[in-house]
Order: structure tokens, then C-alpha cells, then sequence
DNA sequence: CTTACGGCCTGGGTGC
DNA sequence: TGCACCCAGGCCGTAA
């Protein structure tokens, strides 16, 4: 599950090694989560890569033209759930369910692979740091970049639960289901609770927490928990670190309770019951038992 | 307007 | 061996 911490890592290793290179070729397998098979295949050749970048969940490629057409382009790939790119030789081994191949100047290729094809591949026309948007509006703030005021009037006066703000991407982008309850164990928030009934001191320490877990998650090069590598195939080390995100049963490394897992805002979430407190239930929500 | 929720997409893992 | 079922994350339609 790529969140912030495994794009990024993606990001960084295809950074190291992308940036001047041209792109000769696309070669395209299944389609069917490709917006426009055919605009990929026409307008990408030629197109040499000037930076690669991170953007919420989304990896963005700038790209240059080297003939007249000076329009600038960015390639945007979004990972979904199983989405992976690697950097390879041209005759290494094809791996199953490798939908897209790109094949650069160096003699190289960078492939993407998608077991479940939940992830997107597009090209995005001029503007592109601003210009991408999600399907439902423009992505929110970048947990890593935003300060404590801003991340403070992104929840605050909220009626959501606190689980549904941190995941909702136009309020952060780039938060996922692991880190976010990493962050709410850090915290000491239940997942619960509403983001208008957070303390200042609450907010102040899930802020802290966010940018604690999310900074050391890409120390450790992201979690693997089922198909996740980067860009040279090789699997994070984060998902040893985790306090609370898939360990239903065991025991809060804080304080021993054991560990819970309910679904909250759609999502399982695993949280500590001791450590952090439920809110307490409105009189509605009581009189339906 | 905001929020909650169920359904959909796909395929690997599990358990019978 | 086969097969039904669950689950994952993001998005969308619908209801309150």
C-alpha cells in the first residue's frame, strides 16, 4: 500500500537516476486503468525527464521537448494499492500483471507493475505542480510542509472523525490507513473522535506525531506489507516499527492492553483501547441500545 | 453545505 | 482440486 512514505522512496531512487534522460518508447499491456492508452504512447517519445517528483500519493514526472513543440508535459502515475516502478535492463525477466514499459535513452527501462490495476497512469498538460487535482478537487496540504497553524484549521471545526480528516486527501495528501493510525497511537487519539472536539494540546501532539511517524517511515525506505518495493525491487523496513497498523491481538507496546481492530470511516484501524480513550457516546448514538 | 455509508473495481490468500 | 468468501484504497452515488 504506497502511502507518502513509499512514494517518496520511489521518488528518490528514480530521482537519482532519471533526470536527463529521454523517453523512446512506450510499450503498453493491459489498459483498462490508463485514462488515454494511445495520448501516452504519442506524445512521450521523445520527451526527456527533468525532474521526477512526489505529489500527495501521485509520482510526477516533468517532462521537457527537445523539438519544436516546447509545451511542457508532466507524466502523473499513482500507485494505488499494488502499483510498482523499477528501473531494469530491457531483457530482465517480466514479471506478471507488468502493465507499461518505458523505455529511456540509456538503454534502460522503467516498468510498471499492478496486480490489482487499482492504480492510473495520465499525462498532464502544462502546470503541473498546482494543476493536479483529484478526481473530487484540489489535493490538501503536504503533511511533511504544512505547518502546525495550517494543519490546525484543516481540522479544526470539523465534524468528521479524526480517521476520516487525516485520510481524506484533500485535507492532507499523501496520508494512508497505515500511517494514520501509527500517528493516532503516537498521539493518543482515538479514531473515533471528532476533529472539532480535539484540545489545542491534542492537535499539537498528532501533529507532532504525523510528521514523527512519516519522517522515520521514509528513513526506514517505507512499509511492506504485501507488494510494496521501490524502484530497484527492494522492500522498506518500516513495517517492523509499527505500533498498533496490523497488529490486532498483540499487545500496545506502551502500556501492554491489547490491540483492537474495528472499522472506522470504511477503513480497519487498529488502535489501543487503553491508550487511547473512545469519546464518550452521544446521547443518540446510546439511545439506539 | 457536511458527513456517513454501501458498493464497485481486481486478484491473492484463506479455509472448507 | 476447486470454489466461495474476505479484504485492500479510492472514488462515487445516495441519503440524512
Amino acid at each position: 500500500m504506497p502511502e507518502l512514505p513509499e512514494v517518496e522512496t520511489i521518488v528518490r531512487g528514480l530521482q537519482a537516476v532519471l533526470p536527463g534522460k529521454r523517453i523512446m518508447g512506450v510499450r503498453l499491456g493491459i489498459t483498462d486503468f490508463i485514462e488515454d492508452p494511445s495520448a501516452l504512447e504519442e506524445q512521450l517519445p521523445g520527451r526527456r525527464i527533468s525532474s521526477v517528483r512526489r505529489y500527495g500519493k501521485f509520482l510526477v514526472f516533468d517532462l521537457d521537448s527537445l523539438s519544436g513543440d516546447s509545451r511542457r508535459l508532466a507524466l502523473l502515475i499513482h500507485l494505488g494499492m499494488t502499483g510498482q516502478l523499477l528501473t531494469c535492463k530491457p531483457e530482465a525477466p517480466i514479471a506478471a500483471h507488468t502493465h507499461a514499459y518505458f523505455a529511456l535513452d540509456d538503454g534502460s527501462e522503467m516498468r510498471y507493475r499492478d496486480i490489482r490495476r487499482f492504480g492510473s497512469i495520465r499525462i498532464l498538460a502544462e502546470g503541473a505542480p498546482s494543476g493536479v487535482l483529484s478526481p473530487l478537487g484540489p489535493l490538501g496540504l503536504d503533511p511533511l510542509e504544512a505547518t502546525e497553524e495550517e494543519f490546525r484549521a484543516g481540522i479544526n471545526g470539523r465534524h468528521a472523525r479524526i480517521k476520516a480528516l487525516l485520510l481524506d486527501q484533500r485535507v492532507l495528501r499523501g496520508m494512508g490507513n497505515i500511517y494514520t493510525d501509527e500517528s493516532l497511537w503516537h498521539a493518543k487519539i482515538h479514531p473515533t473522535r471528532l476533529g472539532a472536539k480535539l484540545s489545542a494540546r491534542e492537535l499539537h501532539g498528532l501533529y507532532v506525531a504525523m510528521r514523527r511517524v512519516l519522517s522515520q517511515a521514509i528513513r526506514f525506505r517505507g512499509s511492506s506489507i504485501s507488494d510494496y518495493v521501490d524502484s530497484k525491487g527492494t522492500p522498506g523496513k518500516f513495517q517492523q516499527r509499527h505500533c498498533v497498523y496490523g497488529r490486532k491481538g498483540k499487545k500496545c507496546p506502551r502500556c501492554a492492553a491489547m490491540i483492537r481492530r474495528e472499522t472506522v470511516a470504511g477503513r480497519s484501524s487498529y488502535f489501543c483501547p487503553k491508550c487511547q480513550r473512545a469519546p464518550k457516546k452521544t446521547r443518540k448514538a446510546r439511545r439506539k441500545h
